[in-house]
DNA sequence: CCAAAAGTGTTTTTGCTACACCCATGG
DNA sequence: CCATGGGTGTAGCAAAAACACTTTTGG
């Protein structure tokens, strides 16, 4: 009896400088030698999907701190040219600023690219970060997902950025503040950030830290 | 290299007698003999997962004109006992009432079951079930799925009661109406339902086949 | 005192909810 | 003329949208 192999990719996700930002390696393999794409690779016959994104993730960039999610299965008949591979994609955000990139017998190469200056792409990549920009917008608006791509502590001005760069729109400012006060999802901790020029501004903190369903705008 | 199997179960399901139903099948196979289960079984090596779910249906049902789409991936490390398995679960609407029911080698009895009134099943099906249960109410409400649950002329009373089954609530009779015509996915064919004693009804018609997503409620 | 972002309320509009009676038909 | 479900409108309320000025700070 044959069956697929099965394999997972990953759309690792954060936002720096303003853009929203996906994280790919450069392929040093065949069939796809120079071309860009998700990290990715096979799920072991004894793995859960999800511990296997982890183990991609953590042997690409060393980090194991994040939240990860599954997206969708990916199965069209010549996906891959050289064997055929279904794949389950997963979403992952990554908090911290800093990873510390490997490269190994597989990749050559780890970046961060904007989602609106993507590079040729092996396989159907371009297609998982297009289902995955889609599904973002919704997760945003309808979970405390944007939370998780937040610092411990934050200002609602930059909370507020999040949603306008995830969302491709600007917001009102005080509607912002009001809806997302009322919905009991962050809290004041009573802090104020002052680093800057401008008056300080109160820093906020996630009440939970886990994801939970929420309208939030 | 080795790999899970992967295979697909698939929530066939459609209202009958005022009921949420779900199609089960009665294995007569290890390691589940007596027990019931969704429809599913092995995707080969160049099949699509859909193709598969269609597959599957028509060996059980003889049925192939109903629409499927992908759930969520399964892969508990023990669903499976006699091997490892990844299961992608999808769901799929039947229209038509008269479906005439197979029994083959793995099979041995086919049944409707009411969603409140589940058997013992086997591996992880109910689990499944729950998952999909979830995602009906939300698809019901911000899609035209309840529309693929139709036959081709329905009267918008036979629509409310498909919403009040999924969604385990009455609705206002005439805010439904109004919500319904003014998402402008049902058009009047002109014509009425005059088999009964009560005044006859206007029948209406999808305007679109495809499910489309609209926030109908 | 100037630049820069923080913070704050009210009004208007919109959409949702709740609610009760007359109508057309077949027997 | 009766039983049965079909069909219709409005008023009140709550949530969303629109909108502009004052405050705090460092230089």
């Amino acid at each position: 009896m044959e069956s697929p192999i099965l394999a997972t990719d990953v759309v690792v996700f954060n936002i720096r400088k303003w853009k929203l930002k996906v994280l790919l390696i450069k392929m040093n393999k065949e069939p796809f030698v120079w071309l860009w794409a998700l990290p990715g690779w096979f799920i072991w016959e004894k793995e859960l999907c999800l511990d296997a994104a982890h183990r991609i993730l953590y042997e690409a960039s060393s980090v194991s701190d994040l939240y990860i999610e599954q997206l969708k299965v990916f199965d069209a008949i010549d996906r891959d040219p050289k064997a055929r591979i279904v794949s389950i994609a997963h979403m992952a955000i990554i908090k911290k600023d800093d990873l510390s990139i490997k490269t190994n017998d597989s990749y050559s190469d780890i970046a961060w690219f904007s989602v609106d200056e993507l590079p040729v792409m092996a396989y159907d990549h371009l297609d998982i970060i297009k289902y995955w920009l889609e599904r973002l917008e919704w997760k945003v608006t309808y979970s405390t997902l944007s939370l998780s791509l937040m610092p411990e502590k934050f200002t609602l001005s930059e909370l507020q950025s999040v949603f306008e760069i995830v969302l491709k729109k600007d917001l009102d400012k005080r509607n912002f503040r009001k809806k997302l006060l009322k919905s009991w999802v962050i809290e004041d901790t009573g802090e104020k950030k002052t680093i800057g020029i401008p008056r300080p501004a109160s820093l906020f903190r996630a009440i939970n830290k886990d994801l939970e369903f929420v309208d939030l705008l």
